[in-house]
RNA sequence: GGAGGGCUACGCUAACCGGCAAGCGGACGGUCUUGAAAACCGUUGCCCGCAAGGGCUUGUGGGUUCGAGUCCCACGCCCUCCGCCA
């Protein structure tokens, strides 16, 4: 949720922000729908007060009074009675309206409407040197017996994996490693629910807008979570932090589940598309001043983990029109895959300022009363997609996989071969 | 799944038969002080308003009433016990 008193100061400002994410439609409407609920509000509290009065000069008025008291009361609580449902219904549909407005892109983000008008900032790591014909992921993985994705969509559909053998020993590694990091910079683990209420989606932004994309158990009214940033956020939701406690930061575990409706044909094998992935998430909470140093903390790390796997890559920064609604600015990490031939995101960071806070009321106490505090999300690692670009960059030309040797006090081998 | 108990502001706790949510603590600001402590005063969540002021807030949503923390209904969460269970 955006701040509607900034909409209603300045709603130029607002107009001028939305122009870089290709313009928002529906900001007129939450312009008058807002007028229209504050007319509407100020009527009911001034009969509220005059309801008020007369009750309350009930309760002191001598016995022979009160008859002729109450029926006075009565007149001014059916107009209430009247008036009420109206500023209800106002309230209801500039809520919705509001909720639609995305936030406002950090004067930092390039101006676009989509994917082509992302920009490359600049790369890191040198693609490696193959003198051979490079295999993809799903090759080297079938070959080494890592996943299993026939049987995968045998048991429970298409984008449903098996990970099997040294790829699971693989997966423990990576995520043993990421948290082991993020521990030494102040993050603290936590597995967090994957099933959430309506209002942890909501509150992060992931509804309305992006229903479609989520699994839903329709039987006990929870959202299977895309990421665990929806249960990280809602873990302090409706709460007052104390300032001395901030930055709080988190290192999220969870499996994610995206049900990628209208994807069909694209990345149909592997693990680059797939229903069902473990990640390990960076989440921190912060006070409103410092959340842009803490963006380039959790973008800091997010470089650290692919430099240490030797991946290299390249730094994307995304355009308005690609920047989901809650998010103010966005930087993905894109791995090189010499295999695939092109790169994929293997990671995303979001400052999302104070966007997530209001719509869940995190605040923090400090001098001059309470503020929203800011709230980020990043990637650490998302280990089917990290696995990807681990194989396809590390392979050598027999169809074996070195395993990089920051990984492997975590993993106890150094390569992965047929047979081993 | 069944039975019982509970939920009041930042924390802890009151509020008779329905009549302005009281008190203690914490934190912050101020007075006093060489500095501090103590003491005293003020503030404490949300909304509208330039302000004066007003409205909302007792887990959530409804209902009864001129008026609900209090009465009625539904739901959520926590605790205890029973059943089931990795």
């Amino acid at each position: 949720m955006i701040d509607l008193r900034l909409l209603r100061d300045d709603p130029e400002h607002v107009r001028a922000a939305y122009e870089r994410r290709g313009g928002v439609p529906g900001l007129d409407s939450v312009i008058a729908l807002d007028r229209r609920h504050r007319e509407l509000l100020a009527e009911v509290e001034r009969l509220r007060a005059e309801q008020n009065r007369a009750s309350r000069a009930i309760g002191r008025a001598e016995p022979s009074e009160r008859e002729r008291r109450i029926r006075e009361a009565r007149e001014v609580a059916d107009r209430l009675r009247a008036l009420e449902p109206r500023l209800e219904e106002a309230a209801r549909e500039l809520e919705a309206a509001a909720a639609r407005l995305p936030n406002l892109p950090h004067p930092s983000v390039p101006a676009g409407a989509g994917e082509d008008d992302n920009v490359v900032e600049r790369h890191s790591g040198e693609p490696p040197d193959l003198d051979f014909e490079p295999r993809d992921h799903v090759a080297l993985g079938e070959r080494l017996g890592l996943l299993d994705a026939e049987r995968g969509a045998k048991t429970s559909g298409s984008r449903f994996v098996y990970l099997t053998g040294r790829g699971v020993l693989l997966e423990l590694a990576l995520v043993r490693f990421a948290v082991d990091l993020l521990l030494e910079r102040g993050f603290e683990p936590v597995v967090p629910p994957v099933l959430v209420r309506e209002e942890a989606m909501y509150g992060t932004g992931f509804l309305p807008a992006e229903e479609h994309e989520y699994y839903r158990i329709e039987r006990d009214d929870l959202y299977l979570t895309g990421t665990s940033e929806v249960a990280l956020a809602s873990m302090h939701a409706g709460e007052i932090l104390d300032d001395a406690l901030l930055p709080l930061r988190y290192a999220g575990f969870s499996t994610c589940f995206r049900r990628e409706a209208g994807s069909y044909g694209r990345e149909t094998k592997g693990l680059v598309r797939v229903h069902q992935f473990d990640k390990v998430e960076q989440f921190s909470f912060t006070r409103p001043e410092d959340s842009w140093d803490e963006f380039e903390a959790i973008r800091a790390n997010q470089e650290t983990i692919l430099q240490a796997l030797e991946i290299p890559y390249r730094v994307v920064i995304m355009c308005g029109g690609d920047l989901g609604s809650s998010a103010a600015k966005k930087v993905d990490l894109e791995a090189w895959l010499p295999g695939a031939g092109r790169y994929m995101e293997v990671t995303s960071a979001s400052n999302t300022t104070d966007y997530q806070a209001r719509r869940l009321q995190i605040r923090t106490r400090g001098e001059g009363g309470t503020r929203l505090v800011h709230t980020l999300n990043g990637t650490a690692c998302a280990v089917g997609r990290t696995i990807v670009a681990l194989l396809e960059n590390h392979q050598r030309a027999d169809g074996s996989v070195t395993i990089p040797p920051a990984l492997r006090p975590y993993t106890g081998f150094g390569v992965i071969d047929v047979g081993e």
